[in-house]
DNA sequence: GGTACAATGACAACATGCTGGCATAGGATT
DNA sequence: AATCCTATGCCAGCATGTTGTCATTGTACC
């Protein structure tokens, strides 16, 4: 059992772990002049991009992440002023997280260095690529998420 | 800038992201009844590979993380029976870490825990498309790793 | 309507990671 | 040898994630 395909998946593996480090710390020093963590920009860019409004476990569930885990962020973002909790017409308890005003403009500003950022590090890699990839990705995703 | 490649790469961060999650949920399940971590086995395994000694500090910059971190899970461990500092002849304070008997012995249960599940979840994937994704995770690392 | 199960909020304990600061040991340069 | 820079150990503070528990609300089913 010491295949190719063992040691390649391991070392897929061990190497995800480390991206995601490195990531976060990309990401971190990315938006750090915005005052955003990267637990925070994770929340903002949920947000931003559900149509419909998103209650604090629903944006847990599109991140997946624990509730509570978005929670005690959300509720920080709330006292800075990113975010502000609405009425539910759903759901009397379960309010739903907005952005507010700043949250926006932090979102655009976000976008601002973001979109640099994924150039920069996209230019040299073909599309085809990064579609592979992300299908490999996914499928292991989807493997897990059960 | 709306561009497919920018969606294709934000989305394979957040994937990244997710599958992260999902791979330490997975690695703690599984090892849960030899009483690790996934903390705990990164640092086994990181030892158990290398051929020569390791510090802690040596261990922390094979997996890519800080010192620190290291440093207070091997301590742990060394409490747990697992691991020993030993004295490294090429420096009077900082000590090499090894496995113990038992730690050796967790790890080959570990192998044997892990082989397994390695099998399970690579058995349809050809190793072309693992090998690939594989290629472009390290390219990104290699990126962000300065 | 009543009842049972699921979802949510709130709080706590804990694991894991990071950074920063400080003292000391090692190593390199002069 | 003296000096300076780096590596290391150790401690603390903090951010982020997990799980567990409990009370309450929503929902579905009888």
């Amino acid at each position: 059992m010491n295949s190719p395909k063992r040691i390649l998946f391991l070392d897929l593996v061990l190497s995800i772990f480390r991206l995601n480090g490195l990531l976060i710390a990309e990401g971190d020093s990315l938006t750090e002049k915005l005052g955003l963590t990267h637990a925070r920009w994770k929340v903002i860019g949920a947000i931003a991009l559900s149509h419909a409004g998103l209650t604090v476990p629903g944006v847990a569930r599109v991140l997946g992440q624990s509730r509570q885990a978005v929670q005690r962020i959300t509720d920080v973002m709330v006292e800075d002023g990113l975010l502000v909790y609405q009425r539910n017409p759903n759901h009397k308890r379960s309010v739903l997280v907005a952005l507010t005003e700043e949250g926006s403009h932090v979102y655009n500003m976000l976008r601002e260095v973001q979109d640099p950022w994924v150039f920069e590090n996209t230019k040299e890699i073909p599309i085809e690529e990064l579609d592979q990839a992300l299908r490999l990705v996914h499928r292991l995703i989807k493997k897990f998420d059960k």
